[in-house]
Order: structure tokens, then C-alpha cells, then sequence
DNA sequence: CGTGCGATGTATCGGTCCGATACATCGCGG
DNA sequence: CCGCGATGTATCGGACCGATACATCGCACG
């Protein structure tokens, strides 16, 4: 995963780890708390081996301009290569159990902009069924085990499924957008308020074309 | 955090691994998928190096009634020792920073029934601060690097700002409820067909009679 | 009657990632 | 001038996962 989310900013800009760790963590803020260096540095180090990556030299002069007064330790800036947008395009494009889950989905969602429509659609089809199944295991739990567990277990079941059927819910707009066509138009996530005085969008009737 | 599950959960009953894994997964599908073997056993291994665990015998020495139709073959049930109480009365009380991450505190709340009303109030306080951070963090990005990111990641933050917010609420309901001394009773999570006619589950008693 | 198959059950291995830790530089305010 | 927080690179041990292997049991199906 931690691959897959390198080249992929690595693809909008050259960084070195820690620019990498901070774009890292806006850009997936809202699924993990903030990448280990860690895991960082030797996933860098192993995409490099790979040919993925290379480095990029920072300082413009060379080191026998400026000798023993600082051995600086320079930062080091990594850029993307070729087969790493090969590899990248791959990883982005292929989707194993581990896309579902809450991390992989998390990346591969946040690339969507490079990645097209019909795996989109795959991805978050994918996703919804493993939050369904999820939700009915919750349920299963609430329903048949209740008398089993205490008080507060049971409401931690019980935040689990809200969670799960809001998930669900948020997955089937998103569904309902890709199929329409349409970009992603803040599809009303209950707040967070962009508003879109927009006129009328095409109906959500029978819009049956695309055939997936 | 696994090594606190297994702990909580023999304190109820003697299992074998396969047994553990299903009520693990049981109490803790709310926040993750399903234990794995490959943590279980190796677990399972260093508790009982430590002591905090021990193998007990399935069938008693003087079974001789049953022949060989009951399983006897192969499971190993394990039960906690006095030492293994000692140490999960020690893991549950004691608050480090991995106690407010995801999978932390849904350990430690699942196990809240065991747990001094002090010791849940500061961590239910805990996780609110971590979460109301992380909500920070992305109002952050959602409005002021808005511009830099494309719809779907944007859409990606709004969704989970959404889900923070709604915990940080489902947490208020939480500590307000352990304020007023009454135990949790369904604090309307929003959906979730809830049965439970229950008549006031008993106030915060805790069954504090086993002395190791 | 047997035969295969899904559930039960224990176990290991390689790999990913985290948390703690260490160390060095830079800019800035006291 | 000194400290201190931000920037920056790096390693190590440990937790946990996913794949895999293997063995037994009950039973449905031919």
C-alpha cells in the first residue's frame, strides 16, 4: 500500500521523505493517522533497488565546492521513473482482496483521479460488498449473541453497524455518480457544508446505459 | 493490544485457539476484520512463556466413560493463571498513547464492563482528543489545501470528517453518561433497529469479587 | 460403501508496518 | 550565545497479517 501511495505522489512531484510523509499524511489523513519513517525510509530504499524511484541530486554545486566545512548530510529527493509509472499504473489497476479492505481502499480511492472509470467502479463495488458483509456480521452479533455480551460491547457493535450502513450508503452515491458519469459533485455527505446551487442535475431516473 | 484480548477473554472461560479467534472476532468485529492465526498462536506461545496463561487438559483423567468419540485429539485449551489476571487488571488500567488509536480503544472499551468507572472516563476523554486532533487535521486540509488536492480526495476527507465528528458526538453521549453514574444505555447512535427492552442494565457495579 | 468436501483445529514463514530512538542541521527568539 | 522546535535521514525490534500446510471429523451425495 505504502508503495502504491509513494509512486503515486511521486508522480505529481519529485520529494524527498519527510515532503513525502507530509503529502503522505494530507492526502490520507482521513483513513491513517501519519506513515512511520519506519516503514518509509525502507520502502524508499526498496522501490529504489526496484528501479521505481531514483534519486534526484538537491544541491546545485558539487561537493568539491564546498568541502569539510559541513559533511552535509543533503536531503535526498526522489524522483519517479519510467517503470515506476509502468508499476504504478499496475498496482492502481489491479484489484486483490487487500484493495477492500479499510487501508487499501483508502489509497486506491485517492488516486482515482488517475485511475479510470470501469476500475473505479470495480473498486467501489468491491468495497461496498465487504462493508455489507461487515455489516451483517455486526448484525448477526446484535441479533443472535446480544444476551452474550455486555452493555458495552454491544454498543460497540452497535457504532460499528451505524458506521458500516453510513458507509454503505456514502459508497452508493458514489456508485451512482461514477455510473452516471458525472465527476465527483460532493454528493451531500450530510455536513461539511459545500452547498452547489446547482440547477437541476439529470435526474437519477432510468439511466441505464453504461454497461459495466 | 492482542495480547490484552486474550487475556480478557479467558478471564471469562477457558478456550483453545480456534474458539478464541471466533470470540475475538465476535467482540472486536466493530473495529477490525478477524484475528489472525499468525498473530493468535505466536501470542498464545508468549503468553504462556511468561506465565500469564496455562495449558489445561480437555478431558479429564478420569473420562472413562466417553470413548473416543469426543474430540480429544489435538486442541489445547488454555486457561489464565492468577499472574495473567494481575497483568490484564494492570494492562486495562494503565493508559498509553496506543490507547486511543483505532484499534486501542476498541480493545480497551470492549472490555469496559471490567473496567473502573475512573479509568473509563479518561480514556473515553482520551479518544475524543485524539479524534477531535485528527478532525482539526482535516478541516485543515479541506480548507486550506483544498485547491491542491482533486475531487475524489477531497471527497475522501469530507468522509471522514463526517465519521469524526459523529464519534466525537457518540463519545460526548459516552462520558455523559459515565458522569451521571448510569451505565451505557443506547445513546441513539442515529439507525441500528436497536432491541434491548432491557430494564436499566445494572448501574456501574462492577463484579469486582474475583481476588487472584 | 466410499469418497470427497467443508468445518474444525494447530502451526509456521515471510513480509509490511509501527514506535522508539538516535543523530544532525537550521532559523529564531531570549 | 544558547536553547529549542522544526526539518531531515536513518535503524531496530516487535506486532500483526496473509498464505500456506497439514490433520481430523461429520455428513451429504453418488
Amino acid at each position: 500500500m505504502l508503495e502504491l501511495a509513494i509512486l503515486g505522489l511521486l508522480q505529481e512531484s519529485p520529494m524527498h521523505g519527510y515532503e513525502l510523509r507530509k503529502e503522505l499524511t494530507a492526502k490520507l489523513g482521513a483513513i491513517r493517522a501519519a506513515i512511520s519513517y519506519g516503514s518509509l525510509y525502507p520502502t524508499l530504499r526498496r522501490l529504489q533497488a526496484a528501479g521505481w524511484i531514483t534519486e534526484a541530486a538537491e544541491t546545485p554545486a558539487t561537493a568539491e565546492e564546498v568541502p569539510a566545512l559541513t559533511s552535509r548530510r543533503g536531503r535526498v529527493v526522489y524522483k519517479i521513473t519510467a517503470e515506476g509509472k509502468e508499476r504504478f499504473a499496475q498496482l492502481i489497476a489491479q484489484a486483490g482482496p487487500e484493495t477492500y479492505d479499510d487501508t487499501g481502499f483508502g489509497v486506491h480511492f485517492a488516486f482515482f483521479a488517475r485511475t479510470d472509470q470501469a476500475t473505479r467502479l470495480r473498486i467501489l463495488e468491491g468495497r461496498r460488498r465487504k462493508i455489507e458483509e461487515r455489516r451483517e456480521g455486526l448484525r448477526d452479533v446484535l441479533g443472535r449473541a446480544a444476551e452474550r455480551l455486555d452493555a458495552y460491547t454491544l454498543e460497540l457493535q452497535r457504532h460499528g453497524l451505524d458506521a458500516c450502513e453510513r458507509e454503505v450508503r456514502w459508497l452508493e452515491e458514489l456508485i451512482a455518480n461514477e455510473r452516471s458519469g458525472r465527476a465527483p459533485t460532493v454528493p451531500e455527505t450530510g455536513t461539511a457544508g459545500g452547498r452547489r446551487e446547482d440547477n437541476s442535475p439529470p435526474p437519477p431516473g432510468e439511466s441505464r446505459k453504461e454497461r459495466p
